[in-house]
DNA sequence: CCAAAACTTCACCGAACGGCAAACTGATCT
DNA sequence: AGATCAGTTTGCCGTTCGGTGAAGTTTTGG
């Protein structure tokens, strides 16, 4: 399943650029045709229809044709996995920092019961677990 | 405020880049020095100090010089200010699908007790769920 | 003091990006 | 049929991006 890995970078590219986060926005309140999307921002058809591309291969947006006409729609499960990956970390962060209390927490304790100063700093500056 | 719309910005172009997504991963495990970023990745210092240059400007991550090193550290509430956007258009979305799905029960009720035959099954294969 | 370590700056390269105008392709309207 | 509308493709332009090598700069170890 690498291919989730390279998903999940395509999607975060595709959010990247302002006018797509823009279409993103746009399309959370409902779907809309390639000009209808356009005409908001101040781009040609042509570029705008660049910027679906690049939402839809990063899995964002889907689009169907429906006569002369393209409408868009948005696809949550993509931003669920890019609000996943970025919710992984955030905990990841916590974890560590919870970790690094408790230990000065521990310190704190020995110096008030002013025992063994061995304070033990096996974590100077590595410590990856 | 329009500052921190700015800041999404730099944000998100932060975190298209996969090598950079690779230093938000290794940094939330852990503070970590410029060279020891750039040596799991093939690429040079001048690039990783690039890198790091970006993730800043995004307030990603800061970083400080101490002697002739520079300690990276990663800088949770950007994170949190990313995760916060995708969420709420999430939710955005999921009111959209809530308020398309009562209206379609209410059509369907309206059908079943037989009043105005106007079915119009709008929803002609859409709807997944 | 001298050399090595660890960045940092600089100048440059090729690829990718966002944008456009113009020409083309199918619907849809009159 | 002819005109029009909504996309679509194509080719181009200037900028930004990721990356490099070479030449500083500042600490640090001997």
């Amino acid at each position: 399943m690498e291919n989730l890995e390279r998903h999940l970078n395509e999607a975060f590219a595709a959010l990247a650029d302002p006018t797509r986060r823009a279409i993103v926005t746009r399309l959370s309140r409902g779907d809309a045709t390639v000009g209808e999307l356009a005409e908001p921002f101040a781009i040609g058809l042509p570029t705008m229809l660049k910027h679906i591309r690049v939402l839809e291969r990063g899995g964002l947006v889907s689009s169907a044709k429906a006569g002369r006409v393209r409408t868009c729609t948005l696809n949550p499960g993509a931003l669920g996995a890019a609000d996943a990956w970025l919710r992984r970390h955030i905990a990841t962060w916590e974890a560590r920092l919870d970790r690094l209390e408790a230990h000065v927490e521990a310190r704190m304790v020995q110096a008030e019961t002013g025992k063994a100063a061995k304070a033990q700093p096996r974590n100077d500056g590595r410590h990856d677990d």
